[in-house]
DNA sequence: ATGACCTAACTTTTAGGA
């Protein structure tokens, strides 16, 4: 089973470069971040012409969430938001139950994790806030024994390989010392990074910013994450980035990450 | 050396991103 997780800044700007991703590398489940759209307003039709049925958690303008499964998989026992805030109206959850004829199940989370900037506002007292309830959710989810794929973009530079500059980062919500240990401490519950260990070698980057030539200069990061329960990581075949996909014309600023599992 | 982008929205400027 093939699972991939991409933040594609704007569903509606890049359905065309979606659909071209899902004719090519045909994973079995895409985990989409950043929508920026309402549920109605989700290019469903174009989807599910590739072959996909999917699930939104959207919003207007910011955030917003999926999970597509490629026929004849089916998506069950679907969960919109994470638990312990019911005063969360940030569309940046939603969880599934992928099985299918002759497939192991895997339950998969599409995650947008907050950005966390300025470090000095409320964003990143909100960021660290859903990080734990995150880790609690996870937790929770551990009980069950299953394969379990916590995938999308977490805003998150675990390590300084895992920047082209960390330097530059030191004083951002991306790669703060608390935030690293926020994502240190959901990696303790038992999930293994796939990416991280399948190809452990530095300079790795999922995301390139628009401004001042970082994807010309490869002025990148690794931001976007798939990880695995113990049940998910015994099935892991190979990780791989999706880099070409930051070269088309209209790009987002992130790449797919992809993982295959038995 | 410096500056350099993209998206959505009650749009001609702002908020948010990272």
């Amino acid at each position: 089973m093939r699972i991939a997780t991409w933040n594609v800044n704007s569903i509606k700007q890049r359905v065309g470069h979606l659909v071209a991703f899902l004719d090519e590398a045909k994973p079995d489940v895409v985990c989409l971040q950043e929508l920026k759209c309402q549920d109605d307003g989700f290019p469903r039709a174009e989807i599910e012409a590739a072959g996909y049925a999917g699930e939104t958690l959207g919003q207007k303008a910011y955030n917003g969430v999926a999970l597509l499964v490629r026929a004849p998989l089916t998506l069950g026992e679907v969960r919109r938001g994470l638990p312990g805030d019911e005063n969360d109206e940030q569309a940046r959850y939603i969880e599934g139950l992928v099985t299918g004829e002759g497939t192991a199940p895997v339950r998969v989370a599409s995650i947008y994790l907050p950005n966390g900037n300025p470090v000095d506002s409320p964003k990143y007292p909100y960021k660290l806030a859903f990080m734990e309830r995150l880790r609690r959710h996870a937790r929770d989810l551990m009980m069950h024994e299953e394969a379990i794929v916590l995938a999308g973009d977490y805003n998150v530079i675990p390590e300084a390989d895992d920047a082209s500059d960390p330097d530059a980062w030191r004083d951002d919500a991306l790669f703060l010392p608390r935030t690293r240990t926020a994502f240190r401490a959901l990696l303790a519950e038992g999930f293994t990074e796939a990416l991280r260990a399948c190809d452990p070698k530095p300079g790795l980057y999922t995301f390139w910013d628009y401004q001042a030539g970082a994807w010309n200069r490869n002025a990148g990061i690794r931001i976007d994450h798939l990880l695995l329960s113990p049940q998910a990581a015994d099935r892991l075949v190979s990780a791989s980035v999706q880099k070409r996909l930051r070269g088309l014309e209209k790009p987002s600023d992130h790449v797919p990450v992809t993982v295959e599992l038995t």
